[in-house]
DNA sequence: GCATAATCTCTACATCTGTAGACTTCAATA
DNA sequence: TATTGAAGTCTACAGATGTAGAGATTATGC
């Protein structure tokens, strides 16, 4: 399933809160930029019609929708094909570059090379 | 600057080769998939619309083009705003995906715990 | 019961993207 | 030099995407 940026955007906010009307999602976005209900609810239209979301349940005339596709497996998918794209299917230059330039913490790079450390014995 | 899926498909081939001509972009990619030469020809005019490309030279009627902006330098802004998108710009979780699911050597792993050595180094 | 505000539905539209045909031009060669 | 095939230019179009107004509907407070 593909995704628009704007559609990963509110699934974004789905998987966060689980279970979410249009008017709430609405709100949360309009603290960040001005975007019209009726913008907010094609969007969610359209998830819906993709079987990203699904209707969960109605208060007064207010839909519930809940997301229908897993971030994790998402995520996964969305990374490989980036490698793929951006890095021609090689991931150590991501690794690299992730590794060297973004804003890790000390706990964080603790927390990696535990990582590493399990997947070379693994390996071995 | 914004590049599309198929513009990034091709300044990947233009960044290998340094520079090159629509015939030889478009007989590569045909290899791998049917596509016209005017497609080829149409997605280039707009890299060369937005300053991706610029025409180098002429070789009978054959136009020559070569990159305007940095393989680096594109990656780098591609790899922040995934992250930013996907990850809500927490580095960490993608790192740690890389690290664990993709097709790491025994080689890749050593390389990278280097990185993270001198990067907690740097830390410190 | 009625008015009203909130919510939904429907429709529209500009721009971007992938795709390619039609037509023009000219370099090379017979 | 006349021909022709390769390359370039121009135009078009369908589908995706971001955006939102108009109008229909209805829950709810008075």
């Amino acid at each position: 399933m593909r995704l628009s940026e704007f559609e990963l955007e509110l699934m974004q906010l789905f998987w966060e809160q689980k279970e979410s009307t249009a008017p709430s999602i609405h709100h949360i976005l309009e603290q960040k930029r001005p975007v019209s209900y009726s913008t907010v609810k094609t969007i969610i239209d359209r998830l819906e019609k993709k079987g990203a979301l699904e209707r969960k349940s109605k208060s007064g005339r207010t839909i519930s929708y809940s997301p229908l596709i897993e971030k994790q497996t998402y995520n996964k998918s969305l990374v490989n094909s980036f490698i793929d794209r951006v890095f021609l299917g090689n991931s150590r230059p991501l690794a690299a570059h992730i590794l060297q330039s973004e804003s890790l913490t000390v706990d964080d790079i603790q927390y990696l090379e535990k990582i590493l450390k399990l997947r070379k014995q693994e390996l071995k």
